[in-house]
DNA sequence: TGGTAGAGGCTTTTT
DNA sequence: GCCTCTACCA
């Protein structure tokens, strides 16, 4: 019998196929499972064909998961099959059948970085605006969210009240005039043009509604109201529509994002069945105790509660720690501890609540000689390096993208200047023509020097144009990077540049196995590719490392072993949400949502200072923390403050100097703090100049040589710190020098 | 035009 | 504490 081993209540959600379908799916439930059975079903049992299958998935990587588990059971038949997610079923639907919302088929996809600079370039444009405005980055945000709610700048415009706010709607009015003169369109645009085609066109609409027979939505707590539009369009002729969320985990709000959706489903589609899954395959009891516990505290929801039939597992254990960097050191000794156990390190995450966390456990665990990997911090095609080439690729496709060009006219330094440019928009503004064309006709305008300088551009522009007329993505860009000669530049202009030339090889890299792989091998096609990556995309779980990543990054993921870290009030729930009940509820499920990525072993850490923008801070340990159940702690959690180094009382946001904190981590002080705050029995071993037994065995001195495991024979340049927190700096023969701390490193010496 | 130094902003989360 | 932008000088 098919789909035996499903329990009664996702054996029901693959088998309801027809009319709208709601799926309460609580963490763990196995709805990754039920979605693709269900889809299997369709396929094999009811003989649909893929081709009338639509599934919408929060990641590529998700939609490409779900691909490989179906054609692991169906082969073949995935082909056909429309899995993605909204940005990439939208580009994919605009490419067809754009030209009915006035969207050219050849249009660029501008990333969040092209939006920004082409709202820069509008605020200069009107410097009287600009002062209604934070920055580029806040209107860029501004337009994102009315976008996402269907505000138009018409609508913006009329329900304008204040000066300032008419202000935004024109600048919001001048940034769509752009982005068409562009022909590009903006992330948001990807789904919007695809509702407005939809208005615009019932033929269009009913095309693909007729088209599609099934509609699946995946993470549907975290869809805005201009992607319920489209879904709403798209299963407007079947009503087939099978919808899996969870209102615990919406954490996704800031992004128009409406839990809404879930909770009033039933009105909008009446003949609504709902299926309930609250049985959890994942984690332990214990884990599932503490997440019930936290989340019992919100207000605004259905209400669930989660249960296994799994094992009790071990308690969750909280560590409290001085600041970022013993927290960083205790992060370690766990994930040390876990690997002893058996955990393989892959099956470990460290979680936190900003990328910027990240860097204090990255400078610890490099110099731990600790193999991880980090997702999303300073996203890869996010790099100066990787932005120039790509700013190339870009404008080449669409010479009509004038601000990918200004970014690259001068880079490499070719003598076209500030002045130069200047006169160039002028020119461009002045008879409504893109960069590239004023560029063209500027010759007699610009002065000799300056004119031959923008003419051999142009020819090098022009050359590698025709090239990508004919080459594939790799051979165009490696000409591009041959004929600006953008190593040397590279290698001329920065310090770091051997990171650099390897992250533009990774580019080429990319380009070849995309080429490798894909139909259309064409720049182009690279270009919307990667346009369309996230991070989350790239996260190789089988690469044998440990995982550090936001938990927003993490939604979806199980781990054996999960730390979330950073658990202190203004940092989790964050300042900006401290204030509002409604974005502490948010918080509270993003904590939510961390806890129940475990599947054996939850642990929570948090810092009593912390180092903000470069001032040190005291903070009081997060309230979600008093929230999980005390049975299902290891040992209660203490208060952290400490008299004698405190001067009494921990007190949020209170400002520690450097100069105080140093005076503060004095050893006596430090054992101390250490007694009294420890709250998990095996205490972080590395609270500051603790004395550690054995601190000693490490004698390395100035000169010494030594042997590291990864890097191999070097010498000794630096000593710094006592303790666990020594940190040697070695010079290796190969040549590079590194620092680490020598209670971790797989180093000894000579 | 290009280099540099100092100021200022930034850190919520992402397709 | 780090990155980006700007102002000023060579």
């Amino acid at each position: 019998m098919p789909h035996a081993d499903l329990n009664e209540r996702q054996r029901e959600a693959v088998l309801a196929t027809e009319g709208p379908i709601l799926v309460i799916a609580g963490a763990g439930s196995g709805k990754t499972r039920v979605l693709t059975e269900r889809i299997g079903h369709l396929i094999a049992d009811l003989r649909v064909s893929p081709y009338e299958i639509l599934a919408f998935t929060f990641t590529n990587k998700a939609a490409r998961e779900m691909k490989e588990r179906l054609e692991r059971v169906h082969p073949g038949s995935t082909e056909m099959l429309w899995v993605g997610t909204f940005h990439a079923t939208g580009v994919r639907i605009l490419r067809r059948h754009g030209d009915g919302a006035g969207v050219r088929r050849d249009f660029s996809i501008y990333d969040t970085d092209d939006s920004t600079g082409l709202v820069k370039a509008i605020l200069a444009r009107n410097p009287n605006d600009a002062r209604f405005v934070k920055s580029p980055r806040v209107l860029r945000d501004i337009i994102s969210r009315m976008k996402n709610d269907l505000v138009t700048p018409e609508l913006a415009a009329e329900r304008a009240v204040s000066n300032g706010e008419q202000r935004v709607a024109a600048l919001y009015a001048e940034y769509e005039r752009d982005l068409r003169k562009a022909n590009a369109l903006d992330f948001d645009d990807l789904i919007n043009k695809v509702v407005e085609l939809f208005a615009a066109r019932d033929d269009v609409r009913e095309l693909y509604a007729r088209h599609f027979r099934y509609v699946l939505v995946d993470e549907f707590q975290d869809t805005n109201p201009i992607q319920m539009a489209m879904i709403d369009g798209l299963a407007s002729y079947h009503g087939n529509l099978f919808v899996v969320g969870d209102d615990d985990q919406s954490i996704y709000s800031w992004r128009g994002a409406r839990v809404e959706h879930i909770l009033e489903f039933e009105e909008v589609y009446p003949a609504t069945k709902v299926i309930r899954l609250e049985q959890n395959y994942r984690s332990t009891q214990t884990i599932l105790d503490a997440a019930n516990g936290v989340i019992a505290h919100n207000q605004g929801r259905k209400g669930k509660n989660l249960w296994t039939d799994g094992g009790v597992g071990d308690k969750v254990r909280v560590t409290a720690c001085l600041d970022e960097e013993s927290e960083a050191l205790s992060v370690i000794d766990l994930v040390k501890r876990e690997v002893s156990a058996g955990t393989s390190l892959k099956q470990i995450a460290i979680l936190y609540r900003t990328n910027a966390q990240s860097r204090a456990l990255e400078d610890v665990f490099k110099m731990g000689s600790m193999p991880y990997q980090i997702i999303g911090a300073v996203r890869f095609y996010e790099r100066t390096e990787v932005r120039d080439i790509l700013a190339y690729c870009k404008c080449i496709v669409n010479p009509a993208d004038s601000i990918n060009l200004k970014r690259i006219i001068n880079v490499p330094r070719r003598g076209i200047g500030k002045t130069t440019i200047d006169q160039l928009e002028a020119l461009a503004a002045d008879r409504g023509v893109a960069l590239v064309d004023a560029m063209r006709e500027a010759q007699s305008t610009l002065g000799a020097a300056a004119a031959s300088r923008v003419q051999s551009f142009l020819a090098l522009f022009d050359e590698l144009r025709r090239m990508a007329d004919t080459e594939v993505a790799p051979h165009v860009i490696d000409a591009i990077l041959k004929a600006t000669q953008y190593h040397k530049h590279l290698e001329e202009n920065y310090p770091d540049f051997e990171a650099r030339v390897e992250n533009v090889d990774e580019l080429v890299s990319a380009a070849h196995s995309y080429a490798e792989g894909a139909e259309d091998k064409s720049l182009r096609a690279f270009l919307e590719e990667v346009a369309l990556v996230a991070d989350v995309d790239t996260l190789d779980l089988e690469s044998g490392q440990l995982t550090l990543m936001t938990i927003h990054n993490a939604k979806g993921l199980e781990f054996d072993a999960v730390i979330v870290t950073g658990m202190e009030e203004g940092l989790f729930p964050h300042y900006n949400s401290i204030d509002d009940p409604t974005a502490v509820e948010e918080e509270r499920r993003l904590f939510y949502v961390g806890m129940t990525r475990a599947r054996q072993r939850l642990y929570v850490t948090f810092a009593a200072m912390r180092r903000r923008m470069g001032m040190m801070e005291g903070g009081m340990p997060s309230r979600f923390l008093n929230e999980i159940p005390e049975r299902t702690l290891e040992s209660p959690i203490e208060p952290v403050a400490s008299p004698s180094v405190y001067g009494g009382a921990w007190s949020p946001r209170r400002e520690y100097s450097r100069s105080l904190r140093d005076e503060y981590a004095q050893p006596e002080a430090a054992d101390s703090y250490s007694q009294e705050a420890s709250v998990a029995p095996s205490r972080p071993t590395a609270l500051p100049a603790a004395e550690v037994s054995g601190g000693s065995e490490h004698n390395y001195e100035v000169g010494m040589r030594i042997r590291h495991d990864r890097f191999g024979a070097g010498i000794v340049r630096k000593v710094e710190g006592r303790g666990e927190q020594t940190r040697v700096t070695v010079i290796f023969d190969a040549g590079s020098e590194r620092k680490f701390l020598v209670h971790y490193a797989p180093m000894r010496p000579l």
